[in-house]
DNA sequence: CACGATTACTACAGCGTGTAGAAATCACTC
DNA sequence: GAGTGATTTCTACACGCTGTAGTAATCGTG
C-alpha cells in the first residue's frame, strides 16, 4: 500500500475524526497551518487516487471522507506488515510478548468465543 | 522507521536469510541482477544508517549483517503500526477478526501460559 | 451574462532511492 | 617501499513522491 507524508496523514486524521464528510474548504480551517485550498484539494485528490478517501462530486463544494475507519485501515496495514513476515506464526508469537498485559489480556478474552 | 525501496527490501532480504555475514560482493553475486558493487555498497551504507546493517569494518572485505531478524524487524513494524493506531484494542480485535483460524489457534495457545 | 466560488491543471523544490563512475584507500607481492 | 588489484568512499544524477501553490477552467446564481 502507499505510505503516507505528513500532510496526508493529517488530512487523514482529520477525516478519521469527523463524522461528516468534509469540504475541502473544511479541511483547510481545520487544519491549524495556513494553507492554500488548492494545496489540500491537490492532497485529497492525491489520497483519493490512493483510495483512501472517497469524494462526492454531485455536490457543489464536493465533499470527502475516508474509504475506511483508522481501525480498518490500521488492521490493513498490520496484515500488509504480516505479509512481509515469512514465519507469521513466529512473529505473532513474538509480537504478543510485546504488548503490554492488558491488551494480552483483552486478546485473551477476544480469542476465547 | 525508515520505509525501505525495493533494491533495500532485496537486500534485507538476502541479510535475513543467510547464517554468516555478507561482503558487499556477496550480496551483488546473490542478487540476481546485474549490478555495479558500488550500487551494492551504496545500499548497504544507506540500510547502516538506517540501523537495520551492522557492518564489520574490522575485516578487509567489510562485511555486513541484519542487525534484527527479519522477524523482530516485522515486530517493530507491527508496533509501529499499532502506534498510530487511536483505540490498539479496537484494532486488535478487529485484527484477530482477520487472521485464519489456525493463526487464531496458535494465538489462543500463545496467551494460555 | 457576469461574478464569485470551486475545482483542475501545471509547476517546482526537496527528499529518498536506484544506479554507478571516479577518486581514495588498503593489503600484498616483489 | 613502490606497484597493483581489490575494496571502499565520495560525488552525481535521474526519477518518483510529497508539500506547496499559482493560473486556468468550470460551475451556479443573481
Amino acid at each position: 500500500m502507499a505510505t503516507l507524508g505528513g500532510l496526508e496523514r493529517s488530512v487523514m486524521s482529520l477525516l478519521w475524526d469527523s463524522a461528516e464528510s468534509l469540504s475541502a474548504n473544511d479541511v483547510r480551517d481545520r487544519l491549524g497551518e495556513d494553507l492554500a485550498v488548492t494545496t489540500v484539494l491537490t492532497v485529497l485528490s492525491r489520497l483519493e487516487r490512493k483510495e483512501m478517501v472517497r469524494r462526492e462530486r454531485s455536490t457543489r463544494p464536493h465533499r470527502y471522507s475516508a474509504t475506511a475507519s483508522r481501525e480498518e485501515h490500521t488492521v490493513e496495514m498490520l496484515n500488509e506488515v504480516l505479509g512481509t513476515a515469512g514465519d507469521r506464526e513466529a512473529v505473532l508469537a513474538r509480537f504478543i510478548g510485546t504488548i503490554p498485559d492488558s491488551e494480552a489480556a483483552a486478546l485473551r478474552r477476544l480469542l476465547q468465543d
